[in-house]
DNA sequence: TGTCTATGTAAGTCATGACTTACGAAGATG
DNA sequence: CATCTTCGTAAGTCATGACTTACATAGACA
């Protein structure tokens, strides 16, 4: 549930493409495997991992379980990336003041 | 340089610590390999990955090449998380308001 | 020019993880 | 109860990639 987690799992193109057809909204493992080119434990052991990092949510619904996107593990990644964002802009701005003063200061 | 291979570059635990040495400024490979559990010339391969998916600038100076955080191939990664962002809330206030009709729905 | 420093690249090793098939458990349905 | 559907898990295979050492290149400096 850290935010490494949520990275680790979106960095798998096979989960991206599961959260891409949840985007849509909840659906059963077997959907979700239909529209992919993998097996369906393939996919039931991807949401596993996209549970365990907060990307998805699980609820029981008869015969069947649905999945569906969860903010959470969204939202601590969000933060770190905002973090980063921050000190690369620092870092970005200071280098652009840098060059302005190399091009002023001739010799 | 897609959002995708800022994703994959920030999935290795290496390459983040790589990144929270760069927070403080620009470094050299030396001194970046200095910090960590790693060989240089590991430093070196994924400086090189995190160039291609445009979280690290480089720029040659004398001797050495002084490497810096990008802000470039964090944006394109923000953009997507913020997508999905918006789509799990909506999952998520859909699945609230499921909730409040099934808690009124009583037999 | 000769040498030292700083770095990138090549080749090979080894662990991680994504995928498959086979199987077992739980609910719906006749 | 018997069966079908839906799903998770176990075990094993195989490719990807992270790391190492060895080597080659480019600039600073005597």
């Amino acid at each position: 549930m850290t935010y490494e987690d949520a990275i680790s799992a979106l960095a798998d193109p096979t989960r991206r493409a599961i959260l891409d057809r949840l985007r849509a909204g909840p659906a059963a493992v077997g959907a979700v495997a239909e529209g992919l080119p993998v097996s369906r434990p393939a996919v039931s052991q991807h949401l596993r991992v996209l549970s365990d990092a907060g990307l998805v949510t699980m609820t029981p619904a008869g015969n069947h379980r649905l999945y569906s996107l969860a903010p959470t593990g969204i939202d601590s990644l969000r933060h770190y990336l905002d973090s980063l964002w921050d000190d690369a802009l620092a870092a970005f701005q200071r280098a652009t003041e840098e060059k302005a003063k190399q091009k002023g200061k001739k010799t």
